[in-house]
DNA sequence: TAGCAATAGTTGCTATTACAACTATTTTTT
DNA sequence: AAAAAATAGTTGTAATAGCAACTATTGCTA
């Protein structure tokens, strides 16, 4: 590898370009009174797409700390978007899913969340995706 | 655009990935007692860089709130890293620039940093690297 | 020049993140 | 079966992030 990479910053483009989207995707849900934040949002996508999963699975999916997952449900239970029940085969384990009021949300969001990926991925084209998605992948297994 | 890229997690790979690279680097400066955060350093690397600049320059290189800005400061201060001076042209404004231990600091750490950027970029080409940023830059200026 | 707008920065608040320490369970070992 | 190890989750603490509200200063404008 070249000294010319070494130098330059890709972590800091990295960083701010998720920054970019994420703050999009907020000022979206405000204006629109969506009454949620980003990752909570994505903890809810996981959850209508498994239906029934542990924190620890959440975790799993979604690149978090189970810590942060088990504040972020907590806000939505109390939202009641999301119920937790206990494991009986495993009374360590938390079951997790959306309410109805969630699956609602989810429904209602969704459109809007569409919209604003099409948005990102306007001017490129589906081989850039692949393409990030290639370098990224082998960026995440080249770190030990 | 394709429905495909719409449906495909794009947002959770940025975002896994650059989680990756942050606890490697955090862990890397935790296991050699370098008393720094990620972030700490990013700073450092950019104070090293401009001398003498403003927390709101600071703000606009690093892609972080002038708040978040003005706090890490604090902390770099704290550490006596970092000096703080109020600019007597306009009393408004506070440069900032790196101590000598600030200096003696940012030479100790960047081999490491060096070393570390390495290991991301392992088995990518030069031209992945353009293609990476090319595909960053799209995105970021597809966002309003 | 007095009043208003704009700019630089700080403080308060909430959310996300990660690590360490802890409780409660279950599984493995001896 | 008792002790030890592993697993699932929660709580405490510190750092980063962003928004709103605030102070202080400067620039603009009527």
């Amino acid at each position: 590898m070249h000294d010319t990479f070494v130098s330059n910053p890709s972590f800091f483009k990295l960083d701010a370009t998720l920054k970019k989207i994420r703050n999009y995707w907020q000022k979206n849900f405000d204006s629109l009174n969506k009454d949620i934040t980003v990752d909570q949002w994505l903890l809810i996508e996981n959850l209508y797409k498994h239906k029934r999963i542990t924190h620890n699975e959440l975790a799993r999916l979604t690149s978090k700390d189970i810590t942060t997952v088990s504040r972020i449900i907590e806000l939505l239970v109390k939202k009641d978007l999301v119920e937790r029940q206990v494991s009986t085969d495993d009374r360590r384990k938390v079951y997790v899913q959306l309410t109805p009021a969630g699956v609602n949300k989810y429904k209602d969001i969704r459109p809007l969340v569409l919209e604003m990926r099409k948005t990102g991925w306007k001017n490129l084209s589906e081989q850039d995706y692949q393409e990030l998605t290639r370098i990224l992948d082998v960026i995440y297994s080249n770190i030990p």
